[in-house]
DNA sequence: CGAGGCCTTGACCCAGCTCAAATAAGGTGG
DNA sequence: CCACCTTATTTGAGCTGGGTCAAGGCCTCG
């Protein structure tokens, strides 16, 4: 591909994302200069703790777990990425790592940045700067549920809020979604055992109105599910956060 | 008090917290100006899910607890802060309110900013958006590390990772730590029930070097209890993170 | 057709929860 | 300084959600 139109594409991407979204042209035409487009077969290691931090990453589509490991070998999945979400700090000192790791688990379209771009970015362009802040702060949100979740919710809810994040756009209180990578990642995404999962899972079907084939999930009554879940979380259905 | 003087204390206060430390003088007068330094008493609430968001708090002194309250009563206890420590977000809409709630459980010194003050320093401001955006960096890794905590380790180490933070200037292995507030606050803290707590923090006694008489905790040996605690985790003691 | 990965199921166990009661610790008015 | 009340904290007893270990079942791919 020729230069320019690598840069193109990167235009092109770059302004699909909501982080992006609103800045200028010129704007985008200065990160797309630096951006690289790439695509990542399932289990590719996009770094773990060990890897030197110089690159800010941007999901496009697929999915990336972004885990924490222990000493004992242990592993947290904190968090599975898909379009919109991003990877890394932008500031910090200069050779830092991470404290986590960040495998796609499912084929995806990254973008990557160097980090000081963005940093320079932020110093001279305040409405960029907002639109960070903004952004991390809606990430540390997301923790913050999802800490509240571990603690309150029993596995079967757990599952029931995992399910309805797939069903925002649904209509006439019913869907059919299909789930987007293995129900070992969902367990541990959910931090609990992959045993529990399908236990959990046997569980909501009886208690709720959700037929299960494989990796598609039908959802006869969307209220029901809703009751059955939500009574355990801060915030009722269509809960965006 | 004066116009004047109130403003002075502010300043003062301001500079002392490391978010702002780094700020020209010109900035923090102008701060100081807007805003409201206040102690505020064990059982004050900050505010609640309902309170709407215009203020930005920052901790000065004594202990903040930040909990999530589910519809069904229970609650959630995401973080308890302390000097330095900010509360809210500096971005996002006029009249919206925060999904979490925050109380005063030892008596505090609170400063409080409104909002749109700090977002007119974002726009203007680089140096202050970097410096913003690395705490909130911090904050969602702090979370992370809670999630990993929550999910990896059993009781006793969490409460042995929760006495750590408070031996990090400690010297010839050894120290002799006060519990900030309740032991029925610290279980919630860590995700566990208050008897489990205690039970758990019995069982910590038998397995490391600690004494407890109260609120008051003496560590004998510090590397043993990182031994036994941090194995659970993905670093290693002085972990700061 | 066989090997390996994913998922489910069974059997059993245990950390942590619940409910209830006993004790300690702090604060108040007399 | 004491009696009394209220709020923490500990302890006991019993339960259970979810973990662990092991055995199949099922599906895909070479």
């Amino acid at each position: 591909m020729l230069a320019h139109q690598k840069k193109e594409s990167a235009i092109f991407y770059l302004s699909q994302l909501p982080l992006f979204a609103s800045l200028k042209p010129t704007v985008l035409e200065h990160f797309a200069k630096y951006a690289d487009v790439f695509f990542a077969d399932k289990g590719t290691v996009l770094f773990t703790p060990d890897t030197p931090h110089e690159k800010f990453y941007l999901v496009f589509s697929g999915w990336v777990k972004v885990y924490r490991e222990t000493m004992a070998g242990d592993e947290a999945i904190i968090d599975v990425l898909n379009k919109g979400c991003t990877l890394g700090d932008i500031v910090g000192g200069g050779a830092r790592t991470l404290s986590y790791g960040a495998e796609v688990i499912e084929a995806a379209e990254l973008i990557s940045l160097p980090r000081f771009i963005l940093a320079e970015e932020v110093i001279r362009n305040g409405a960029f700067s907002l639109a960070l802040l903004q952004h991390l702060s809606s990430e540390r949100d997301l923790r913050d549920h999802e800490i509240e979740h571990r603690t309150v919710q029993t596995a079967p809810q757990r599952i029931g809020c995992f399910l309805l994040k797939f069903c925002l756009h649904a209509k006439d209180n019913r869907a059919v979604i299909h789930l987007p990578f293995d129900k070992t990642v969902i367990a541990r995404r959910l931090g609990m055992q992959p045993e529990t999962f399908s236990r959990a899972l046997a569980r909501l079907r009886e208690e709720t109105a959700i037929r299960v084939i494989g990796l598609s999930v039908e959802i006869e009554d969307i209220q029901k599910l809703v009751d059955y879940t939500c009574s355990a979380c801060s915030s009722l259905f269509p809960c965006q956060e």
